[in-house]
DNA sequence: GAGCTTAAGAGGTCAGACCACTTGGTCTGC
DNA sequence: GCAGACCAAGTGGTCTGACCTCTTAAGCTC
């Protein structure tokens, strides 16, 4: 039942000689119903595509694609619809474009669609108390996940990033980039990549609103010891502790940015929405 | 500090007619260093601009934006940048395009880039037991917040879908739809609409993956039944009763798609990927 | 050897033509 | 008069090929 013809891009795959391609995946044409699904053909086919070649590990993350031109010419369609696909997955997160470089398979902590929560809030009128919310949520899980499955490597990294952030005390920006870093092994570190792409999401979408002000005001030597009381749940996998703690953690954290904006809003016009909590992103 | 000419498309969307814009949107030329940031200049300047009027209110879910050729030639840019730009949102799920019709702000519940999490899941390995454990947290504080914080209408509205479950009990296809509507209601009663974005984001990953089996196989009596005693639960603003029937919930169609999933891989070729659980998506 | 220059390679943008799909109005036949 | 076929306008989809900008590294100068 494998015939050929149907769809462009697979058959001339297979001839393909920078991947170890079988030419063995099948593109399959059309298979949404619930949306009508936009994304035009040779778009999604393109996806479907490269999709295909990660997964079959023909391409693996931090890698390189061919350039445009020879790839478009490979896969027997035009730069412009091989760019309007690669477009769409540089939007997803899934690729990089680097303009006079190349284009590469995504590394790094997964991150669902960057600004795509920024976006969407505009569209649907995201608060801040709610990314806080779900922060709390999945971060507080997360913590006792990590404390239930972590391994010592993940301890290792972790202990690491406290001792960092008491080193980086007096540097906010250099202590940020640890306190990230501290969260994101704990996201590791529960053994569940969705969960991590969800926080990854949310938090995101938190930096790009308000670039990073919050913590800043206050003494980060509470934070680190936060942090320090946090790592030490999960290192005797207290799971219940770690989980409590993370929680309060993010708590404080949605105080002092509560108190900040008080403060900013006062200081400001009142402008427009009048009492209405300020849209987070 | 209102230099112009530094940001192409605000100078000239001022004399946009279209959409009542003051002109007063600043298009920051580039903010983020966070990563080196792709998406080059023209793309996130028309992103920016369009995420600009939806903020201000001049473009609402549902709309319809200009004839790419018209919304160009406005913008004072080339058509196939417009189009990359709105390619970027639509794969973030901001837009719809319709082939022959126009391309409108997207409407619905809002789910963070459709195939993202599927894509995602090719390269970081997601598995299936995952979602669920992410569903599991999810829905379940979704379902004791929508106990918290529901209103009468959403309670109107749960009731209905699970009548109409009990009515389609004979037709899994029909069942199905209105299984989903349920859990949609209880993500809006749960007055965070970034853990619904979340949850939609999650599931429909599930859905592409594995193109609704799961719980059809089973009696769908059986399913109606906890539906009804969730609803009864957030009815009666039993918060944790809710969380536990929800997770509960979660839980059995879990442990249907496993049994499932044992079945087929019985009977198919255990081929490649030993015992490895199955990639999800 | 340090620093500048230059050229090759890659992505970004542009312009205009043509294709494919939707929709709604018009025309024909019953 | 009404149903169905037909047609045309409008809109997104794709193609082509040219040119611009950025990055990198080799090569040159001092």
């Amino acid at each position: 039942m494998a015939n050929p013809g149907q769809c462009l891009l697979q058959c001339y795959f297979s001839e393909c000689t920078i991947f170890g391609s079988t030419g063995e995946h099948v593109l399959k044409p059309k298979q949404t119903e619930t949306t009508h699904e936009s994304e035009s053909h040779l778009t999604m086919q393109v996806v479907n595509h490269i999709r295909a070649l990660i997964e079959e590990g023909a391409l693996k993350p931090g890698e390189k694609i061919p350039p445009e031109r020879e790839f478009a010419q490979k896969l027997k369609i035009s730069r412009a619809s091989l760019r309007t696909g690669i477009g769409y997955m540089a939007a997803m997160g899934i690729m990089k474009v680097r303009h006079g470089v190349g284009t590469f398979i995504a590394e790094g902590p997964p991150e669902i669609g960057k600004s795509s929560l920024g976006l969407l809030g505009a569209l649907h009128g995201f608060k801040s108390w709610q990314m806080f919310e779900a922060r709390l949520l999945l971060e507080g899980k997360m913590a006792a996940l990590a404390a239930e499955r972590g391994k010592e490597e993940h301890f290792t990294l972790l202990a690491e990033e406290v001792a960092e952030m008491y080193a980086t005390i007096d540097d906010p920006e250099e202590y940020l980039i640890h306190d990230v870093r501290f969260h994101r092994t704990i996201a590791a570190a529960s053994g569940n990549a969705i969960l991590a792409s969800l926080m990854e999401t949310v938090t995101s979408a938190l930096y790009d609103g308000r670039r990073k002000t919050v913590g800043l005001t206050r003494s980060l030597k509470g934070s680190a010891d936060v942090h320090r009381e946090i790592y030490r749940a999960i290192r005797t996998r207290n799971s219940k502790e770690a989980q409590r703690l993370m929680e309060r953690h993010i708590q404080s954290a949605k105080d002092a940015q509560d108190d900040e904006e008080r403060m900013a809003s006062r200081k400001h016009k009142a402008s427009k929405t009048p009492a209405n909590g300020k849209v987070a992103v």
